[in-house]
DNA sequence: CTGAAAGCGCTTACAG
DNA sequence: CTGAAAGCGCTTACAG
């Protein structure tokens, strides 16, 4: 048996400190109407007997929360293993966020349709939920979309689909994908395909299309795209979406995927049909996971700046708590230059 | 401003169920004793209601915690991007184990050195820390040690360096190490070097070496050590150690090295200086992150269940705030076979 | 600037 | 099986 030890309360610091509990509690809250000699003794006797603020006390008491639930989607088998590093690179930022600013953050991964939970909010665990992960769970993006419908405070990522009314937080497709794009124009590639869903419910996607076909247009040249088969994975995705390009027998020197998973997966496949990349074809994606940099040859990618991802996800939350404007926020992205667009060195397959 | 809801209490619950308060309270919380009948009513006019018992309220009254802290130490520098995915999925695998028993995760990422925080016991808000992360963050370990040491419930994972004796689960590093060999033995790889630290403080790589170095005597080989320059990434490392392995002119054909990450920065510079894998060199790795699937050839690896690794950690803790005995724990592996250590089809480099 | 007192919303002996 | 009552440890008007 572990000994149960002492645990202090303000009223033990109150009779060690010579004050009243009152006085205590204005104290350690940071009340600057407190003496400050009178602070020090309290400080010191706190730190004396190991006290620190109860915080359930604190918070049924005052009704105020310091809590975030951070809500991530994953499949329905909840198999973490496969899951898109992109989205680990976000939790991180929130968490940081969150921290930053003086608050916690209660994590859960959801996938199982039976096991899905909003009930942060309503059992006062949390001022509200910040929600992302993949886009492919539908039940899970439809389940919170009525919780805030229902009245909980709720700001995604991404926004999955067209159906669905979260305030949300993305990145600045349209600027990264006109970058990706004019990367691969000022290497010489002049022949570049889209690979990713066409009329893609996932919004984000969707812009990253738009501006690769804007961005074409200027350039005098024609868009194409390559959409994906449903069902499997991002990465066999890209293998099949490239093998179907070259069956295709249409020539092709660039790819400009709709995330870095897919561009993976088309470039293995393109080098075992012995396409060169950057040689033959040069391709980018966009998410900046970390897998990009151990490719062969390393994925040149668009990434999004997780830290501000994480604040303005934080920040727009905590707006909406507060009643504040509806501002949507958009994060910035950078291409990263690695190997895989450096140019053209043979014609085109 | 938001609309401030109307928040029903089970005072409100008990006069719509038309019984006493502390009725609604038993039955909501499950009591058997509450006649089948009543709760119904109870649940009824809770759901009516809208009703969800307050967590602070229910936390202080019965003094009862269901929240575990998880502590991610990153980098000092707090850089997630670089983070090595593996923790990524052993958080996810502690997330979902916890959340099956019922519990709660407060999670944060700990890095910088004046904001690393372990008051989250102290102050009521966890039962207890599961810590794990970057073993190069020595401040941080020793911060948790001291945690320790001081009365906090800390269980971590890996067990970072001889100095700290924190409760901890690992992954069957003997058992992995030795299938990782074995598999290079079997595909004919003779000259095989672990790539790592000597003497590391790392408590799992020194038990990855160890089963090495026994796996190698068995067969009647060699051991041969290939250390890491400190002060790089891992994939660096990797790369920096291959380079020398080369540069030294001794033979080899195999490399196991003490995580994923190294193997990747090892493949890539073999590659580069004209040796093939698996042709020339096989490699195998260790944890199973998911950028050893895209590389070049894929990187063969042990892995460790994830899932159960979660569990474990979240079964130690509730076992040490228990003050059951110290049972430790090992998390079983698998092999999984890609295509870097396949078989040689050359002469050793 | 400090203290005495009320009360946040529950859980849980105790009584019936 | 149910109810009346105490009290968990704070925060915060109110009084001085």
């Amino acid at each position: 048996m572990v000994k149960q030890r002492f645990r202090a309360t303000s009223y033990d610091v109150a009779e060690a400190a010579g004050v009243s509990q009152s006085t205590v509690s204005r104290a350690l809250s940071g009340d600057p109407i407190v003496a400050a000699a009178t602070r020090e003794r309290i400080v010191e006797a706190a730190r004396r007997l190991n006290y620190h603020i109860d915080s359930s006390a604190s918070r049924m008491r005052s009704g105020r929360l310091n809590t975030i639930a951070v809500v991530v989607i994953c499949p329905e088998d909840e198999d973490v293993r496969a899951f898109n590093p992109f989205h680990y690179a976000l939790l991180g930022g929130i968490c940081a966020a969150a921290s930053a600013r003086g608050m916690e953050t209660i994590v859960s991964f959801q996938g199982a349709p039976d096991r899905l939970d909003d009930h942060f909010e309503r059992s006062r665990r949390a001022i509200g939920m910040i929600v992302f992960g993949t886009s492919e769970n539908r039940a899970a993006w439809d389940y919170f979309q009525a919780s805030a419908d229902d009245g909980c405070h709720v700001v995604c990522w991404g926004a999955p689909a067209p159906a669905h009314e979260l305030p949300w937080v993305r990145a600045d497709n349209h600027g990264g994908a006109r970058a990706a794009v004019e990367h691969l124009l000022d290497h010489g590639y002049r022949r570049i395909v889209y690979v990713g869903e066409a009329d893609c419910p996932q919004r984000q996607f969707a812009e990253r299309y738009d501006a690769y076909a804007e961005t074409l247009a200027a350039a005098g040249l024609m868009p194409r795209i390559m959409t994906l088969e449903p069902g499997h994975s991002r990465h066999e995705q890209g293998r099949r979406a490239a093998a179907a390009l070259i069956d295709s027998g249409e020539p092709f020197d660039g790819l400009f995927t709709a995330c870095d998973d897919i561009a993976l997966g088309a470039m293995a496949l393109l080098e075992e049909r012995g396409l060169n990349v950057p040689g033959d074809v040069g391709v980018v994606g966009f998410d900046g996971v970390k897998a990009g940099q151990f490719s062969v040859p390393p994925l040149t990618t668009i990434e999004p700046d997780f830290a501000v991802a994480g604040q303005r996800l934080v920040d727009r939350l905590q707006a909406l708590v507060d009643g504040e404007e509806n501002t949507q926020g958009r994060v910035p992205v950078r291409l990263v230059v690695r190997g895989s667009a450096l140019g053209r060195v043979a014609t085109p397959a």
